[in-house]
RNA sequence: GGUGGAGUGGCCGAGAGGCGAGGCAACGGCCUGCAAAGCCGUGUACACGGGUUCGAAUCCCGUCUCCACCUCCA
């Protein structure tokens, strides 16, 4: 069995072949960091997360470039608007980006290339596609000519070009030779930033730094490339053009991820309905976070409420009871063992993630079982299985990655008194004084520590009020 | 108008011609001093109307509803 990806380019599901045995180059479309990120951001990111550690765990040697479109329209106009230099808004932003992918554990990328780092390329790709007749400077503008493409103009998003209507992002309509042609470069405005080239003082267009950064750090053809569907057009379909045109074969698979929605409607700030991480933070933990975000088919359309939060907290949390209990039982092993053969069956599978957690919660309930029936050998087997899937899809609970960082140093403290009070209560049960045993549990749970009876006698850990 | 996708049990969410994914919730049972956790059991769901088939949630035709893209968007 091997990895077979859903390919948007065919419209099928195909077989994965890297173009170089054992490596994989894959691109996707980062952030336009001209705003916090949403959760659907972060939701694309959780699940290109997901394909990196299931290539990396299938034994590819994976380039991961995630870029930064670091300037743009909107970014200059928050800039504008809040007075601040556009690079200031861009780094703010993308710091904010950082930090919800990596707070909810995403593995950083190979390299995190930035627009504006890569002038000199985007140069030479457009001087490729004028020379090659496929592009037109006119009025301080550089244009794609679609019409020198039209045979395979719109192949990747199944239109035909006189379906379409004209390009926005167009700086100078009138100079087009035709409406639907888009701009590689923008000639400058007073105010906005820009760079110098021989076709004049400007801006790169947004389709083209994806071609430019993508060719570099992956070469002229390279493996994978993924963003949301709603960048399959014109985004992606532009992005083709540029570099085919200009004679690379660039990407060979191309992903795209299904959006997150909120009651029904597509998250934007004119809906007024973006909900942001740490919306999600006061509800549930980081780990929970990413076990919704990845919960769903990467290419299905999620639409988020707060019980189907709820919902998956509590299925993470039965993951991670089973997973501690085992723990304290038989010792925590490791994340590295073998991994079930539905499992590993289910993301071979496109990335069958939802059939991926059936069976983790299958291996979750016979652990459980073994558990009950005091069969060690069972439950350690069980503990490390459930670990290794957990662990390919970023959700091990035991990872270093999910502690409660900063409590570290006062468990030592919480344990010493908490076992005071454990000892209370025995006693008072050893006595039959129950009300004296509840008492002390309930006082307990008030502070967030909740006592359960187990065989081998009281076990306690900390939630959240 | 063009292109693509979706409508599954109380909820989330897979699957894609026969064998009821999984989770959450609910109810019953076991366990427990009581709980909690866990385990066992309980649900004949696939928008609607036709058709094909021995058999359809899955294929075909039609209808309705919703969403996305065609303008910036993960």
């Amino acid at each position: 069995m091997s990895l077979r990806l859903y390919d948007t380019g065919t419209r099928t599901v195909r077989t994965f072949e890297p173009l170089e045995e054992g490596r994989v180059g894959m691109y996707v479309c980062g952030a336009t960091p001209q705003a916090a990120p949403h959760i659907g951001h972060l939701r694309s990111g959780v699940i290109y997360d997901v394909l990196l550690r299931w290539l990396r765990r299938s034994g590819y040697e994976v380039t991961f470039v995630r870029n930064v479109t670091d300037v743009d329209d909107k970014i200059i106009a928050v800039s504008q608007a809040q007075g601040r230099p556009w690079f200031a808004v861009a780094e703010a932003n993308q710091r904010v980006f950082t930090r919800g992918y990596d707070v909810l554990g995403c593995l950083p990328p190979t390299i995190e290339p930035r627009a504006t780092g890569h002038v000199p390329e985007m140069i030479v790709l457009i001087r490729r596609l004028i020379e090659a007749g496929h592009a037109y400077a006119v009025g301080g503008d550089v244009y794609f000519d679609v019409k020198s493409w039209a045979d395979r103009y719109g192949a990747l998003s199944n239109q035909r070009l006189e379906n379409m209507r004209s390009a926005g992002d167009t700086p100078n309509e009138e100079y087009k030779r035709d409406p639907r042609d888009f701009a590689l470069w923008k000639s400058v405005k007073p105010g906005e930033p820009s760079w110098e080239t021989p076709w004049g003082e400007g801006r790169p267009g947004w389709h083209l730094e994806c071609s430019a950064m993508a060719t570099k750090y992956l070469g002229p053809t390279f493996d994978i490339h993924g963003g949301g569907v709603d960048l399959i057009f014109p985004h992606h379909e532009n992005e083709i053009a540029q570099s085919q045109a200009a004679g690379d074969g660039f990407a060979r698979y191309w992903l795209h991820n299904g959006l997150l929605t909120v009651d029904g409607e597509k998250m934007a700030k004119s809906v007024g309905n973006v909900v942001l991480l740490d919306d999600l933070l006061g509800k549930a933990r980081p780990a929970e976070i990413r076990y919704y975000l990845a919960s769903a088919h990467y290419r299905s359309l999620m639409d988020y409420t707060d019980v189907a939060l709820a919902e998956a907290v509590s299925a993470y949390q039965r993951v991670e009871g089973f997973v501690t209990r085992a723990a304290e039982q038989v010792g925590a092993g490791s994340a590295d063992g073998e991994l079930p053969e539905a499992f590993t069956a289910a993301l071979d599978d496109d990335l069958g993630v939802p059939q991926a957690l059936a069976v983790v919660h299958e291996t979750v309930r016979e652990g459980n079982s073994a558990l009950a029936s005091g069969d060690q050998e069972a439950a350690r087997r069980h503990l490390a299985s459930v670990r290794a899937m957990m662990d390919v899809l970023g959700l091990d609970p035991l990872s270093p990655q999910w502690s409660r960082a900063g409590e570290e140093d006062l468990l030592p403290v919480v344990e010493a008194l908490v076992a005071v009070a454990l000892d209370q209560r025995q006693a008072a049960r050893a006595r039959k004084d129950y009300a004296s045993a509840d008492a002390i549990r309930d006082q307990l749970a008030r502070a967030g520590i909740v006592v359960e009876d187990t065989p081998h006698g009281p076990r306690w850990e900390l939630k959240r009020a």
